[in-house]
DNA sequence: AATGAATGAGGTTTCATTCAT
DNA sequence: CATGAATGAAACCTCATTCAT
């Protein structure tokens, strides 16, 4: 057995998330993956066992490196203010540097797919955030509402603006976020 | 001549957005349809030019639902403040009633399709929502932020909240609503 | 019972000639028949039985247009070489007036439809062409030969002259027609 | 990997050809050719793009079997007579030989296809022929008139004859055949 | 007479997947 | 490991034809 060769699987990868951005979901073939990947339909079929699978896999992928960017640099000391505001600012560079990652995230989490996979163990790649939620709930700074609401109330309106400046092809800048930081903390504050 | 027969249109309508909802938007072929809605594959191509004027039209259709649900009953001479919390009101009953309508303009407005469709014309469906936060932000009421950010910051992470409950079948019951309108309001409230 | 309406049967006529003309046999439809007649799918078949009748109907008038046009004039009282000369003229104007019905049966002719027919009635409507060349073998004018011989010698070769000025667009002129009536007739003189 | 099975392409082509001569042009669909070459429908998308593309791959595949055919054995060296004699019997030997090939052609030619496909290159697949007619015309053996002129009286109403032989059945025995080159030569000669 | 509505059958093409090298 | 070849199943769509008005 010669080994795994990491630039196919890579390809592979980008190829599906590319494909997925540019033509849809519904669109993408394992024909299309594989020209657009420069390999075989056949070699596909190596390392994922299905379409369904390399689907999982490259969501599983994705996901993973939005949770290792989001938390990264992140300090358990710091303040939960300071950490509130590492993970916002992370999210956004993630949003804008690995574009098509979210994108394709934003995609398939709202397809019936992941229901079909019953992934609860994606939940605690974001730990972190729901420790910090916690964590100010504890010291009063948040209402005291589900973590859920709190996060739909700052996080998500972020990642959302930043989608619409991504889609419209604006730029995100550093006073809109501000302004943006701003409302997060307005809503949950207590 | 043969009269329209409109159950056939409408059966069409429903099985396609049933089907999206059931077993996703990539799976979602033609025949499929045409089985669900009791009618033949021709049939489709006679109200249709293709698959995709299919899922188009479906899309407008639902999205005018949306819209004339949401301001359902809407009263310009109220105060902002009512204004607000009568759309907001009618938007999670409108997912909450038509459950299956709100999950399917989630599943295409995270496709690549609307761009491709460059319909503009759908902003206009939801006017009413621009003029209540331009008045709240003439009265000084509501933060100077571009209305898009007051919508992302009000409106958006109820309709989470409320697909959430959706998902995992929960309720979604007025304590829980009223604390989210109370959020919605700190973090777009001058 | 309202009375045949004859535009609508002349519409799908030419409909139907210029479509196997535009597209081919093979692609030509009832539908793009109908839809370039301006007339219902179903009108058609008020008209003609099935697709395949609509063809040997079409095939025939345009074989019967053929046969009137070519002994356009003919009399016969007149000397062999006058009459073989006005069937080879009047073929000429033929094929260049009704380029499409020639082209079309250059067609049909090729295909295997023919012969499915059965159709041995077409050949009476060149019966005096028969006549012509039996007179003249007869005065010794001609060879000896089978008459499809001299058909094939004489006239065959005038109409693939025309058709290739027809298909590249070059007009014949008298010039090159005489030169041809010239070689007709040496093919085929005693 | 597999390696190409040179049967099935060879299959397709005669499955394609003796499907156009059955049932016509008209009438030969993918399946149909699958079938009787007893191959996959998906198999005939390997070697050819789409429908067409296998019609003008097989037709040009024929279109060069008959020009080697036909000047199979020719000899520069031979004089005009000896060559325009060695074509004529080739080319019926190959109608005879080759029946359903000499019909594919014939065919496809009276359809508007060849006009679409824009195929000049062809015209140099009987340059041999071309050339023999020049040499005659120099030598003052032929009528000054266009190469494309003597063809048409000399080589093509063989051909009519010999199709006209393989549709009824009868025999082109030497006799005729021999009655025919007099006539072709007749025509042609200065 | 005329036609829009409707459809089962079948068209072309692409799919996901497996096989043999 | 890698892949071109191969295919049954199913995709989208159009066909010829009939029906009800």
């Amino acid at each position: 057995m010669r080994h795994r060769d990491d630039t196919k699987v890579e390809a592979i990868f980008d190829a599906t998330i590319q494909l997925v951005n540019e033509i849809g979901f519904a669109e993408t073939s394992i024909s299309k993956i594989a020209k657009k990947a420069n390999v075989s339909n056949a070699t596909i079929y190596i390392y994922h066992e299905n379409k369904e699978d390399l689907l999982l896999k490259t969501y599983l992928k994705v996901k993973g490196k939005m949770s290792e960017k989001m938390f990264q640099g992140m300090d358990e000391s710091r303040t939960v203010k300071e950490r509130f505001e590492s993970i916002i600012h992370n999210f956004v560079e993630f949003i804008q540097t690995y574009k098509e990652y979210f994108l394709f995230l934003e995609q398939i989490m709202n397809s019936p797919l992941p229901q079909k996979w019953c992934l609860d163990d994606t939940a605690s790649l974001f730990q972190p955030i729901f420790e910090m939620f916690d964590t100010g709930k504890r010291q009063g700074l948040f209402k005291q509402e589900d973590v859920r609401m709190l996060i739909v109330y700052s996080i998500l309106p972020v990642a959302e603006l930043a989608k619409g400046h991504l889609k419209d092809g604006t730029p995100f800048n550093d006073q809109q976020l501000n302004a943006a930081i701003v409302m997060s903390w307005d809503a949950i504050k207590a």
